[in-house]
DNA sequence: ATGCGTTGTATCATCGATGATGCAACGCCG
DNA sequence: CGGCGTTGCATCATCGATGATACAACGCAT
């Protein structure tokens, strides 16, 4: 149901970008190749690639992001290459955007269906059936008939006996249901919760689940944040 | 400080794959054209692209996804082509995914640095500054010096007066700080926590900044759950 | 002084992706 | 029956990305 086939599987892949110039996996693997090998030349060679092509793709680079290898012809060793600070703090921003790019890509989610109602903003909230929702839009009016996606990293499960009202908390999203499977993989466990017919999935820790004492037909109370629900187009 | 730059931003591609088959924007661009002319024909010239191109990178698609556009040749106006609902269900998951990643590119984050005290299963706990935080990774190893990033919209604020403890909720980590910002964006506002030195980004609904009444200097609490929180090689 | 391996730079070759073109087959419609 | 616009299919052309190669400049070590 729902794109939720299994074989086939969502990806996504992370760029850094400046003045059209965009740094990705490529140039990502370029420069730890030069930081381990000390040389551009010898980063060229243990990729397989063109040095002089290597050496352009630098220079764009640098254009863009300011200076990432300092480079050193003729002395000891004939010559060299280092990272400056600023290619580390470029390798690391794009390690960190990779990795939560993936991991978004690859979580379970629940989606909702329903005109939008209002928008506000940033902000639009929708008519779906497990009542009003609100979430991050793009360029959606009211009317359109949209989705609203919610990440099963983003909800979090509370005890059903906890505070529905939840005036305390920046997470405003509340329902109750009640859980229908708690499938857990070790230490990271997937859970899904029934509201109304619509089961939300909820992505916790093994731990959590036997902390709430999560089973199969318990009650269960989830909430998420607006600001952490997606409001997509249905067909632009 | 730390790849907060402004004028380089973070981007992402989506894609959706099976059987090393790869659905991208322009495969997207190419169904909802099908599917606003009624034909190939009329969705290439619309795109300026090569019918024939796009008539066999259809079909390549299909031998993996399936039937995704009804091709009819002859008939009333010649002939014509119509989206399957399988082509439907899978533009609307690229949607949400496009969406979805491109969001997470966008929004702020907060990094937090050190070694992993250990590894169970997919998730790792590492020590910070604030403490240990336990978070999904995907290869590292006890000891490895590694990032560990909290997307702003992962993070929710509470009174300071709610119950840190916590057994209540699945989202163990909790920390209490003083909020140094609150920048309203109009309907979106980033607020800034204070934490032992190291200020959290939260992302919250300007109504929620209100209802909780935060203000520069003011005690405010912050959770976010483990299965939110990525942690990322330092340098592969 | 000579050798060495690197950087700096220019030029050519290759390959894949993509668009352009041409023509046959099809089937409804007037 | 002929016209029409589409699909089906093959082939050529073009362009950009990338690798390969060549040679000069450099500066330390021997």
């Amino acid at each position: 149901m729902d794109g939720a086939d299994d074989r086939t599987d969502g990806r996504a892949r992370a760029v850094v970008a400046r003045d059209d110039v965009e740094f990705d996996v490529r140039d990502a693997r370029l420069l730890r190749a030069v930081d381990r090998t000390g040389s551009v030349a010898g980063a060229s060679s243990a990729l397989g690639r063109s040095r002089a092509r290597d050496l352009a793709r630098i220079e764009t680079l640098e254009a863009a992001f300011g200076a990432l290898v300092e480079r050193r012809r003729g002395g000891s060793g004939g010559g060299g290459s280092r990272l400056t600070p600023a290619a580390v703090d470029l390798l690391e921003r794009f390690e960190r955007l990779s990795v939560a790019v993936a991991a978004t890509a690859r979580v379970p989610e629940t989606v909702l269906r329903g005109p939008v109602a209002s928008v506000d903003g940033e902000l639009a909230v929708v008519s779906t059936p497990v009542g009003e929702v609100c979430g991050l839009h793009q360029g959606v009016d009211a009317g359109d008939e949209v989705q609203v996606r919610v990440g099963a990293d983003a909800v979090t499960v509370l005890l059903s006996g906890a505070d529905p009202a939840a005036g305390d908390s920046s997470a405003r999203n509340r329902l109750r249901g009640t859980t229908v499977d708690v499938d857990r993989g070790g230490t990271v466990a997937t859970v899904g919760v029934d509201v109304d017919g619509t089961v939300f999935r909820a992505l916790l820790t093994d731990d959590s689940t036997v902390r709430l004492g999560l089973q199969k037909g318990r009650e269960a109370a989830i909430s998420w944040k607006a600001t952490a629900t997606r409001v997509a187009g249905d067909r632009p």
